[in-house]
DNA sequence: ATAATTATGATCATTTGTGATTGTTTGTGA
DNA sequence: TCACAAACAATCACAAATGATCATAATTAT
């Protein structure tokens, strides 16, 4: 990875946090601790950051809403470094160039840190995702339009004519709430109502949940697992949950999270 | 292959890509590293890339958004308080629970301090002002769906069948490069595309100049000043002007500056 | 056609960035 | 206050990127 990739990266991570460690930037990035320390100091040289001990924090004052706000700090417990490693791997799927759409949700939020140093082109019906991208990255957004739902974080329209119909990529990337043998579940019936608008619109869906989402089953379905190309998840999936995808003749990638993700997850 | 051929392509890849290393432009002109780095050196010289260890970046700077961005800044300097009298004046025309629609700009963006304290729904196509009043107040936020674009600060749909057709709003606030006895004028054609999209979408079209604006001629026309209801503006406006927009059947507001406000502006 | 000039590719020495190791400083809790 | 752990700085070794040099191929002028 190139210096400006990692600096961009960063610089995109440490703007959620109240304090980004060394250890997260390491994880983050897949390099050493040295490097992520020789980085800090440049950075904030150049005063994109401030350095403080343990890490670094962004130099602009704490933002309301947006990636660290509510709902992401509700979840932000146990699971982080698995998404993050799943987040990784969904992004490893894309190149400069791609096309690619992103729903909203705090797994598929996580990939708005490697995407700070692509090139893409990427539409989003989550406003968090866009705010982000917008501002720490060179990709070109496009957004869904209508009503911003703050408690979803998520922008909807409630009609037909919307200019989602007007957009297609080859991948798709979403989050679940569950996923069991009937399909897809999700709880929150707007969010279903967001993800059913772009279901269509793409050729591969892709899906990021971490192995937790097998086990939890929730009352609305959103589409049958044979609609799913892949699912990205972690190493902790059980071996009846792989039989089952494959059934379903969907694509499994276990992301493996780094010996550095590990750390910060103990 | 000819050295200017090489070129186009390498700066063509540039453009596209966070950093372009030097192994993948190798790759792409089929050519050696030797050669690779000569041409990057040239084209550094000429300014047209910027050379980093490993390859080169993009020489437009990363284009970063929001109220704070480069744009408004640009504008910030002499009319601010102007700007913020006339926003001022604005949003004192609307009540809680009224529906409005703004238009991205740097004076309408002045508005959104004072619709913090209010409880509206508002529409808009500027990603900024959606972002802080998503983020510094409780109004509902409703969006136009589209591509952001970075320099104008709005999202913009090319098509049709936008989301934008579904809104009406009894108000509509808008900027302006410049007004005259021909109508609104302009000189980005994004930004008219964007105002023709939302200006029959609204009873009133209240239109937001500072009296400079007045003396100030651009090449596109946006409207007809008989499509105006009100314009308001500064108290250093002229005569002359008053009298054609009288002639034209528009309403004047002229927002007074208080105190406060010129001692900001100082 | 031949010489001169220029562009290109290959080689090698040098510089720079990175990761690992080690020792020092800082913060925390007994 | 002391002991311990975490964070840090300094150093070294290695790999990648680079610059300089020279030989060769392509182009141009005579």
């Amino acid at each position: 990875m190139h210096e400006n990739e990692r600096h961009r990266i960063i610089l995109s991570f440490v703007e959620e946090k109240p304090v980004a460690t060394v250890s997260e930037l390491v994880a983050l990035t897949e390099s050493s601790e040295a490097t992520i320390r020789r980085d800090i100091a440049t950075l904030h040289m150049q005063k994109k950051l401030r350095r403080v001990r343990g890490g670094a924090e962004s130099i602009n004052p704490p933002q309301f809403v947006g990636l660290a706000g509510r709902t992401y700090s509700v979840n932000e417990g146990i699971n982080v470094s698995k998404k993050r490693a799943i987040a990784n791997a969904a992004v490893q799927l894309c190149d400069d160039g791609d096309a690619i759409i992103i729903n909203g949700g705090t797994t598929t939020s996580q990939m708005v840190h490697p995407l700070a140093a692509k090139r893409m082109q990427i539409f989003t019906n989550s406003f968090p995702i866009a705010e982000h991208l917008l501002n720490h990255s060179k990709n070109t957004i496009m957004l869904s339009g209508g009503i911003i739902y703050r408690e979803q974080n998520i922008i909807l329209s409630p009609f037909e004519n919307d200019v989602t119909r007007n957009f297609y990529a080859k991948r798709m990337f979403m989050g679940a709430q569950g996923i069991c043998a009937q399909g897809l579940m999700e709880a929150d019936p707007l969010i279903i109502q967001a993800e059913e608008k772009l279901i269509n619109q793409s050729e591969e869906l892709i899906v990021l949940a971490d192995s937790s989402k097998f086990k939890t089953r929730s009352s609305l379905i959103l589409c049958a697992l044979e609609r799913i190309t892949t699912i990205i998840t972690d190493d902790s999936i059980r071996d009846e949950d792989r039989t089952m995808l494959e059934d379903a003749g969907v694509d499994l990638i276990v992301a493996k999270e780094t010996a550095q993700m590990q750390q910060v997850a103990g």
